[in-house]
DNA sequence: TAATTGGTTAGCCATGAAGCTAACTATACA
DNA sequence: TGTATAGTTAGCTTCATGGCTAACCAATTA
């Protein structure tokens, strides 16, 4: 919980990535080993091991060995944790937007008043 | 709409660097011109303009120049279109997860049912 | 008109990322 | 014991990224 901001920038990197997107895609559905991920790549092996070194040192995937066979899952911590961030954003945006729309108001009531005021004008009333 | 899945990799690249970020994030508070941007940063302005040119290249911000002062704005769709790539996974990390409840649920059912059938075994009944 | 301001273009450099092959280790199977 | 399987390590190339400086427009302002 404490410095996952600062592997944003590795989170973020791993997924920028199309056959890593498809790495982690293909976790979500549920475990498998680095040679059932690699089967549907036309890649070598020593650069598919690079995509998936690059999704643990992110934290997106954990891996363990056993035997001859490295079974790979998802850390669903690392994507809720860039999924925050976006959220944290469009949070802000939101802010933005409403505090936006307040202002529009007010200038629109502020004109309503003054038009009031000064009843002959351009300004044509509107009823209620 | 189309093909925005397509610049995925250009968005959460943009996102990987914790410079832009912060320029996304500074955006979401509102439009601010190169010079209003920049000044936070210990970096050359061309340096810096790199950094904007990715960010629009990505589709998440957009600029406009007048007179010669350039503004910028954040591009909210394309913040969303990334916000919904990790929804769609959560779906299906989700629907795995609900999946493998049931799955342990129908295990423990048809334990309990096998302890019903066989009363004296090293199960222990619990109440209710 | 001259100087300032705000941004842009061009070009250089160092580092890192993404791919490859070849050779190697270690487990499992016959 | 020998052979196939599953990864791993080492080392190479190529291209992209992130930074810089220097020089260059083009609007404002004095």
């Amino acid at each position: 919980m404490a410095n996952q901001l600062s592997n944003l920038d590795q989170i973020f990197a791993a997924l920028s990535d199309p056959t890593r997107r498809a790495i982690v895609m293909r976790l979500c559905a549920g475990e498998a080993s680095v040679g059932e991920l690699a089967g549907p790549f036309d890649m070598a092996l020593p650069s598919f091991m690079k995509h998936i070194h690059v999704l643990e040192t992110s934290g997106l995937v954990q891996s363990e060995k056993s035997g001859r066979v490295r079974t790979c899952r998802l850390s669903a911590d690392a994507l809720v944790g860039a999924e925050d961030w976006f959220q944290q954003q469009r949070a802000v945006w939101e802010a933005r937007l409403d505090r936006f729309e307040a202002y529009v108001m007010k200038l629109k009531k502020e004109k309503e008043r003054a038009a009031a005021k000064r009843p002959s004008r351009t300004t044509k009333r509107k009823g209620s």
